[in-house]
DNA sequence: AGCACGCCGACT
DNA sequence: GTCGGCGTGCTC
């Protein structure tokens, strides 16, 4: 028998991988012998893409099976040691890019973190957290941490040349966990403690009030620590902590004097955490045992699930749905399985957070916009390592789940739930509903305002409807009243935007001391900057689109791309000097309110205020401690936001919501009222809902008064029917963009050509947007509506695949691109 | 998504 | 004569 000096092996290893790009399908890479051993299913490899490129691909299959066409490259390595993603992961990634239409690829780069996804121009620094202590390094780690003190950053390319090797991803990735190395962008967003500096009494003068006097005898020496403890006394009047700043500012003293009179025994200095605990539901929600009305919607529900079906919750606000969450999370809990709790992203700062972390203690994690890198990863690993309970917004459904008992959404209405933009063009609701069914797991979605989407899937029975129609603990619903704003102009009673009834009853809520919240929706009613004699006004140089004014930086600025330019001090098209800003914004009506009540302490909540990374917690914070009494803002208002002591909720302008051109617009309109309604009356009185209108006849007014959710539902569903809206169809928008307005509209027509021989009448347009420029691209629209049959919907999905290939082979339309959004919101 | 290849205008 | 504009097609 000879000997062979080079046996060949007897089959060959590939893998096919996911490449984090736009590309339509995966990749074949061949295995190298000693790799094979390594290469599984959800690991990430380093491969060679193109002529240069490296990226970190996601291993999807492995196989012997050879690719009939071509010559696979060889993989450089592989990363991992265990896979980072699971089977189940990537079956929702596939449903997500198959129902949404978009590719593995685009789903993939919105489901990992940022870390998990190393390429070749990824910038690395040493870690703040590491010292000079390179003992413990490797020769390469060494190389590359000496490197590091010397440059401060480097690409990963770099290393490649500092080390003279090509394959540094799994070496990097080492780092990046032994937490010697960073990605840049983690050093922008440095861990900030959420505590502000406060002071209180020492005891015995914190409980005994009847002391201080001889506390003020103490430091009679001095008058500035007098006057210190003077402004401390008044402040913290009603107030469970006092900052160290008012103190400062009202006494016009420094640290210095707060700390020699803490050295006295008088004063304590300490960090208070910034957590929003409120008052009003803790003592609901921790109540040990369930109200009857609670008692009776677990029963339907636990039916509900033994039936299989997602549940509807429809409980008023107060109703206590968070208590019954947290029945059921406690029981998946108890079987040993996980729980995703889904939130609009603005929810994530409120209230709701803090009460389920004091229920669940360390059980619970939330997954945050404003997490860094670093901390997602860990947040990614722990979920892997069986963490119980997530809570997060809509991209927390690509965590690695392994046994997956319960899904909350939350707020289940929220149109947040819905990506757009960047693909994957998501709902997470929906797709929360899907990834239940992947893990056998029970969902529920709860709302005090269904989308007609979900409650007519009751109606079908697809989901079971529980409701809870009542307040916790008897608490009243507020007092609604809709006050006609024409009426109030023509006896000249209205100022500004305010009618004498909300400025009365803002008046009345300020004496007795409580507090009010108005709500103005941002859309459309953006100030601008007028010409009085021309009537130019300033719009953005890239999209289609006014510019708006902000007074905070006294510039204008473009809400759709950000582009933004200080005032002209004269008219651009006719020179004049007149130029007014005009609009009815958050800012405007702050700024006019002072005028009508100058004694009231206003914040803002809207997308200009809470910019910053504590801004919202901390306008929040400040209106919960009595530091504000009125509180503007826009939608933001709305969520999951409980204070005890608003008295007052108005609405300045439901005609606004109402006229909005949008199908939904009775829904949102619906939707909203009754959220900031929500938001009136607390424990011990009943609030006051004062909805301003010029127009008061809208059938959605009379239901929002009642808070008839039936009469809004059938009513609105007639109206959908009839105009052939969702949940009747399906829609699909579809999005033809170029930087020439003539290529979009020869691709429109061509787009059109194929649309309509396939889909005759389900398909519509193309028509200009209303926004018809963006970000220097010229828009055109096109909607498809399909009838509800899965058949039909791949069949209008496949259309859609054809014409935008027919679009893409033309001649100097292949650049034309086309951007799908099935249900869009 | 990148990136190279390739074919037509304003410049040393 | 070349530099460079961006339209086109490909990447295992």
């Amino acid at each position: 028998m000879e000997e062979q000096l080079h046996p060949a092996p007897a089959t060959q290893t590939y893998v096919t991988v996911i490449l984090p790009l736009a590309v339509p399908k995966p990749f074949t890479y061949e295995v190298p012998e000693p790799l094979v051993p390594e290469a599984d299913f959800g690991k990430r490899v380093e491969v060679e893409f193109g002529k240069a490129k490296r990226y970190s691909a996601l291993i999807m299959e492995v196989t012997n099976q050879p690719p009939a066409a071509y010559q696979p490259k060889l993989l450089l390595s592989v990363i991992d040691e265990s896979p980072i993603v699971n089977e189940t992961q990537v079956r929702l990634w596939r449903w997500i890019a198959d129902y949404y239409l978009c590719t593995l690829g685009e789903v993939m780069n919105a489901a990992l973190p940022a870390n998990l996804k190393l390429s070749s121009e990824t910038i690395l620094s040493l870690s703040p957290l590491f010292g000079q202590d390179f003992s413990d390094l490797n020769d390469q780690e060494y190389l590359i941490a000496e490197a590091l003190t010397i440059q401060k950053e480097i690409t990963i390319d770099d290393v490649r040349g500092i080390l003279q090797r090509k394959t540094v991803y799994p070496l990097i990735r080492r780092m990046l966990d032994k937490r010697i190395l960073y990605l840049k962008e983690d050093l922008k967003q440095k861990y900030k403690p959420k505590t502000i500096g406060c002071v209180r009494l020492q005891e015995p003068y914190a409980s005994q009030p009847k002391l201080l006097e001889e506390a003020f005898t103490k430091l009679s020496r001095s008058t500035r620590q007098v006057e210190a403890l003077m402004a401390y006394v008044q402040i913290s009047r009603g107030l469970d902590h006092v900052r160290k700043q008012d103190v400062y500012d009202k006494a016009g003293v420094d640290s210095t004097v707060l700390r020699a009179i803490e050295k006295k025994g008088i004063f304590e200095l300490y960090e208070h955490e910034v957590s929003r605990i409120g008052g009003y539901e803790e003592t609901t929600i921790e109540a040990s045992t369930l109200s009857d009305q609670q008692t009776r919607a677990m029963a339907e529900i636990r039916a509900g699930f033994e039936d299989n079906k997602p549940v509807l919750l429809h409980g008023v606000t107060g109703s206590g749905k968070t208590r019954v969450y947290i029945e059921l999370i406690q029981e998946t809990i108890d079987r040993g399985e996980q729980v995703l709790y889904l939130l609009p992203e603005i929810a994530l700062t409120t209230q709701i957070v803090s009460r389920l972390e004091r229920v669940f203690g360390d059980d619970i994690t939330v997954y945050h916009s404003r997490l860094n890198n670093n901390e997602r990863v860990e947040l990614w690993n722990s979920v892997l390592n069986g963490k119980p309970v997530l809570l997060g917004a809509r991209s927390a459904l690509f965590l690695p789940f392994s046994k997956l008992g319960l899904i909350v959404v939350d707020e289940e209405h929220d149109p947040s739930f819905k990506q757009y933009d960047p693909n994957p063009r998501y709902n997470a609701r929906d797709a929360a509903v899907f990834l239940a069914h992947l893990h056998g797991a029970k969902v529920i979605l709860g709302t005090a305002t269904p989308s007609l989407e979900s409650f007519s899937n009751t109606k079908k029975d697809k989901y079971r409807l529980v409701e809870m129609p009542e307040r916790f603990g008897g608490l009243q619903l507020p007092e609604m009243k809709i006050v006609d704003a024409k009426q109030e102009l023509k006896e000249r009673k209205l100022q500004s935007h305010f009618t004498s009834v909300l400025i009365d009853a803002l008046k009345t809520t300020l004496e007795q001391g409580q507090q009010a919240i108005l709500f103005q929706n941002r859309r459309g009613y953006s100030p601008t900057y007028r010409c009085t004699t021309c009537g130019w006004h300033a719009e953005c140089i890239q999209c289609d689109v006014s510019l708006t004014y902000h007074k905070y930086h006294n510039n204008l600025r473009c809400h759709y791309c950000g582009y933004q330019t200080n005032l002209p001090s004269s008219c651009p098209a006719c020179g004049d000097k007149k130029l007014v800003i005009k609009g009815f914004g958050t800012e405007k009506i702050e700024d006019e309110l002072k005028i009508y009540l100058p004694e009231a302490r206003i914040a803002r909540m809207d997308l200009d205020t809470v910019r910053g990374k504590h801004a919202h917690a901390r306008l929040i914070n400040d209106f919960e401690e009595g530091r504000t009494d009125i509180l503007v803002g826009t939608q933001m208002v709305t969520k999951g936001l409980d204070f005890e002591k608003v008295a007052v909720v108005g609405v300045l302008s439901a005609d606004q919501l109402l006229q909005f051109p949008d199908f939904r617009a009775g829904e949102r309109a619906f939707q909203l009222m009754l959220q900031v309604a929500g938001r009136a009356g607390r424990k011990h009185k009943r609030g006051q809902v004062i909805i301003q209108a010029f127009n008061t006849t809208s059938p959605v007014l009379r239901e929002v008064l009642a808070g008839d959710y039936p009469g809004f539902f059938t009513r609105e569903m007639m109206e959908r029917n009839q105009f052939q809206y969702p949940p009747y169809v399906r829609l699909i928008r579809i999005t033809l963009k170029h930087t020439k307005p003539a290529t979009v509209n020869d691709g429109a027509k061509l787009f059109e050509k194929v649309l309509k021989k396939r889909l005759g009448d389900w398909a519509m347009g193309p028509a200009v947007p209303y926004v018809s420029r963006i970000r220097s691209y010229y828009l055109l629209d096109f909607m498809i509506k399909v009838p509800k049959d899965p058949k039909k919907l791949a069949y209008a999905k496949a259309s859609i695949r054809e014409a935008t290939e027919y679009l893409n082979q033309a001649k100097g339309l292949s650049n034309v691109r086309v951007s799908v959004d099935v249900d869009p919101y």
